[in-house]
DNA sequence: TTGACATATGAACAATTGTTCATATAATCA
DNA sequence: TGATTATATGAACAATTGTTCATATGTCAA
């Protein structure tokens, strides 16, 4: 940051600052908030999760919803697996995947619900 | 998408695809949802957004909070501005930076309250 | 055991994005 | 008026990321 960067000493409100500056969640919080929304800010894995969230589907079945190849879906589901906000059980060749619990989903519809207005 | 990337008919489970298919929200909402989640995702925006919404705090302040360039500072500004998430009023030279309604930041609370868990 | 199938994954590539740098605008002050 | 200050913004660059392609693993059927 250069000089040219900081603020006459006047125009910043200190007090206001030091006070936002308490007042925020520490950084490790922040950063794995962000980081989750991150992993919702694509329209795909939005899609599986709220798929996932009605019924259990075998990777087949996403690609075939998604308009998408086996590999993307394949890759997309690990990010959600990496999370841990999806898991899978094997049958046979199949993998069938299920969310681990519904509080994304819940993040999901809030954000839906205000979308519709 | 290759014919290596079909399935068998046998094993995709056409009869939940296609429900959930139909129980998907519509493509608009998806979208917008996700490019909110994208917004979202950046730790600086969640810090912005978050100050924000226990006071006003002009462009200068907020760089300062962040420890970032005035520079990066408006450039972020200006997509939340985009989505319609903060206005400002001029005072003079300044720029005081506000929300423009608490949904946000609700959606913020929600999900910080679950990685704290 | 061989071939077909469902899924997983590393590497490469294209597209997106956040930051920096340079510059512009508008307001204040000397 | 000319210098300084607060903010805005376009262009360039580096880093990140989603997809594709090629290939690997493990399962089932013949």
């Amino acid at each position: 940051m250069s000089s040219a960067d900081t603020c006459s000493v006047e125009s910043i409100n200190q007090e206001a600052v030091k006070k936002a500056k308490q007042g925020l969640p520490n950084e490790k919080i922040i950063l794995r908030v962000s980081e989750s929304f991150k992993v919702l800010g694509e329209p795909t894995r939005v899609k599986i999760l709220f798929s996932l969230s009605k019924q259990e589907l075998c990777v087949c079945d996403l690609a075939n919803l998604l308009g998408a190849t086996h590999s993307a879906t394949s890759h997309q589901l690990r990010v959600l697996r990496n999370m841990g906000w999806v898991k899978f059980k094997k049958t046979g060749k199949m993998a069938y995947y299920s969310l681990t619990d519904q509080h994304i989903v819940n993040l999901i519809d809030m954000s839906i619900k205000h979308a519709e207005e």
